[in-house]
DNA sequence: GTTGACTTGATTGTTAACAATCCTGCCGAA
DNA sequence: TTCGGCAGGATTGTTAACAATCAAGTCAAC
């Protein structure tokens, strides 16, 4: 289950942050709603917090960008981004296109340590939703899908799934009811049952239900950002917390 | 049919190319197999070939590396990337995973005039195979393919075919019997039959099938790469053409 | 008291020079 | 003749200073 990632090889100085490492890491604050629709990313800032200079925050931002979790605007800087209705269509649309193949692969592929692996992670899930630790349940539930891709062992879908992903992680923080995490932990467990019995058709359709559920979960008929950036405006530094 | 494309908003003052542009364009060089696996992309020839600034031709470079379509070695520079004979299963497999789902959603969408424009191109597309014009052939069938994505509507699969596409294009050129064009335009026809029936199911069905008959005219087993190189030592500038 | 323009400060975007690395060709020794 | 080392040149990577743009706050006029 090794990362099949591009080029690893240029890890440089384990010292350095590498930029690679950078974009993760704020893959994974979008994720984890650290970082609402909206923040604005300063350079200084970044270079601060990473310690490194601000070529590389620029080089991470256009990444970022590239994956459509960031918006660059001219001379104004790197904000969160803040999909609009039709682009969270758009995210929805392709990880159902997408996800219940992978479902699919998995469950024709995954051998029974992998699926071990799966219900162990399972279990991390059920303890942070348990717990109400809603930070790691997010990571944890999002962390899953991402898992599956990788025992599917394609780094490209790998790759498109992390980024819907995380742009999930931002629709849900606009369009979602306040509290609502993004998986029920539930129907992972209902997916790694079928993967156990490798049916593909069940664990493929599992999967687009779930996705589904997800979708009827946010209500895209809301007006987004508007209100969002008044709030801003008005002092409300939602950007977040504890 | 609007391109769903991020920011439009900043294309800046037409007389300079953006980096969109040049990523464009070097997407369409490679599609069209102008730009060899492999080929170096020296920054100052792209700087002349362009007209800009190096900062430019280096955002657009890190661009390209993020799509996989080029690699990029530290201290080394950038070359057109050659796909492994894993990485490119991947690709395969990944299209196989989305583009029959586009064909459904085209089925079910497509308006006459869309069906009709589709047709207008197929008909390019025979007037190339035709006349044995092989690089318009490529262009247009994989045009295709990108407006089969388009007219879905959706920008995010959109721009995952668009990148599926282009490595589609290397995969061939390593791998693929020289002389082979990506795709049989009878297999397109057939597909826009389905499309005009709204045969969702069947339209997948020849897009899964049209897929896995490119996939079958390449042979993974043969060694790619490193003849390619030795090729390029020995002074064969096939980087392009006249 | 409110609206408008203006100035100031900060942040981003660009350019240019510098440093580091790698490839090429040359030379000498085995 | 062939292999290893050694400059020279070229290309990439980085840093720093500069220019341009935008946001905010201030002040004046209505």
């Amino acid at each position: 289950m090794t990362l099949p990632g591009p080029n690893r090889e240029q890890l440089s100085t384990a010292e350095e942050v590498a930029e690679e490492q950078i974009v993760e890491r704020i893959f994974e604050a979008v994720i984890e709603q650290r970082l609402p629709p909206g923040t604005k990313l300063s350079e200084s800032a970044l270079c601060e917090a990473f310690g490194v200079g601000r070529m590389r925050i620029r080089r991470s931002l256009l990444l970022l960008a590239s994956r459509e979790v960031v918006e660059l605007h001219s001379n104004r800087g790197a904000f969160v981004a803040r999909p609009t209705a039709v682009q969270a269509r758009e995210v929805f649309e392709a990880r159902l296109a997408i996800e219940p193949n992978v479902a699919r692969m998995v469950a024709n592929r995954a051998t029974a340590q992998d699926i071990a692996v799966l219900a162990r992670h399972l279990e991390l899930e059920s303890q942070a939703h348990a717990s109400g630790n809603r930070r790691d349940a997010i990571r944890l539930s999002g962390q899953f899908h991402t898992m599956l891709a990788q025992i599917a062992g394609n780094g490209v879908m790998l790759r498109m799934i992390k980024e819907l992903i995380t742009r999930t992680s931002l629709i849900i923080g606009i369009y979602g009811a306040p509290g609502v995490t993004n998986c029920r932990d539930d129907e992972h467990a209902d997916l790694i049952d079928a993967l156990r019995k490798a049916d593909a058709e069940r664990a493929s359709e599992i999967m687009a239900a779930h996705l589904r559920h997800i979708e009827e979960r946010v209500d895209l008929t809301a007006r987004p950002g508007v209100g969002v950036d008044l709030i801003s405006v008005f002092g409300g530094r939602g950007a977040r917390g504890a």
